[in-house]
DNA sequence: AAAACGGGGTT
DNA sequence: AACCCAGTTTT
């Protein structure tokens, strides 16, 4: 009888795989879900501590459904992505409140909770109740589309699909929960990112990236798109006893509640500029970068002598030395206050 | 500077 | 269902 893909895998896991992970010692799904939540974000050595003050803190979904918010941001700090904490707490509440404190028992129904998706749902589901179900974290989804060539940016629908159905293809009848695992292991610690050890690799005879040669082609790399370049207007008022205007932003859209300058559009500035006390000069263009474009920012100066002297606007605050603690700037306004203080 | 990451939100 | 977004680390 020949070998399956998933016969290799486990074979490999039961000699190489790692079994002394804190959250392997009980395959009950509190643990399990919050070290998924936890490694979504963060390799396994530094989730080991937090994971360990976590479950001291908080042993049981009940504890952590009760516990303030604010205590869970504590235990949270330094792994970063906080609104993954909140939808923690929140899943917490969930299950205990409408779930009787027992976690659903497949994919299905995981996946309706905050902050668990189809992949995070399929680990809990597999792991904890030997649901046959497939996982696709960023670990299998090398494995997956270098063995069996699946090419394409997995960000894109039809490639996602392909490698969720190929998942799925290659799942085991028995042992699901320790596969699981073991896909992931073998993406962690043999089929990495870069130079990877495909001597040995379980399944290496067969990979059909590794056969052409061409396991840096996968997975596919997103497509490169040239973000836009925009430019705005930042009028900074300054009186010359050093208070600095700046307005909070709408709740919604880039920098949302935080404070920064007022925008404006050259014409709108141009149509300002005669009612201004004093004419603007341009300060030093800075560039900030959002995940999908650039901005240049043309901060413009009007020394004003008093507060008096400027038409109040929407939602001022004025800054000084002993307050700008207390006002959440966005990063250009503060580097723009930077250099203006010095 | 850009990619990777897995989930959320919106249309 | 298809699309785009945010926040953070890694490359």
């Amino acid at each position: 009888m020949k070998q399956t893909f998933a016969d290799k895998v486990l074979a490999w896991f039961d000699v190489f795989g790692r079994h002394d992970l804190p959250w392997q010692q009980s395959l009950t799904p509190y643990p399990v879900w919050i070290s998924e939540i936890m490694l979504q974000q963060t390799q396994v050595q530094t989730v080991i501590p937090y994971f360990d003050r976590f479950m001291a803190r908080f042993p049981c979904v009940n504890a952590l459904a009760e516990a303030d918010l604010d205590e869970v941001l504590s235990l949270w700090t330094g792994l970063g992505y906080y609104a993954r904490a909140r939808n923690l707490h929140k899943t917490a509440r969930i299950i205990s409140e409408f779930h009787q404190g027992e976690f659903p028992r497949s994919q299905q129904d995981l996946v309706k909770l905050p902050g668990i998706g189809r992949s995070t749902a399929g680990a809990i589901s597999a792991i904890c109740f030997n649901e046959r179900v497939a996982i696709l974290d960023g670990n299998v989804k090398r494995v997956i589309s270098r063995v069996f060539a699946i090419g394409g940016w997995p960000g894109q629908r039809d490639t996602a699909e392909r490698l969720w159905g190929q998942a799925e293809a290659v799942l085991p009848h028995e042992r699901i929960n320790a596969y699981t695992q073991a896909m992931m292991d073998l993406g962690a610690t043999v089929c990495v990112g870069k130079a990877p050890l495909c001597e040995a690799c379980p399944v290496n005879e067969g990979c059909l990236a590794l056969e052409q040669d061409s396991i840096s082609d996968y997975p596919g790399r997103k497509p490169k798109v040239s973000k836009p370049t925009r430019r705005t207007i930042m009028l900074v008022v300054k009186t010359r006893a050093g208070e600095i205007r700046v307005a909070q932003r709408p709740p919604e859209g880039i920098w949302g509640g935080l404070y920064s300058f007022p925008e404006l559009t050259p014409q709108a500035l141009e149509a300002l500029t005669p009612h201004l006390p004093s004419a603007p000069r341009a300060l030093d263009t800075l560039k900030h970068s959002f995940t999908h474009f650039h901005l240049m920012i043309e901060p413009m100066l009007v020394e004003i002598d008093a507060i008096e002297d400027i038409p109040r606007i929407d939602h001022e605050a004025w800054l000084s030395e002993d307050n700008s603690e207390a006002f959440g700037l966005c990063r250009p306004a503060q580097k723009i206050i930077q250099s203006l203080l010095g």
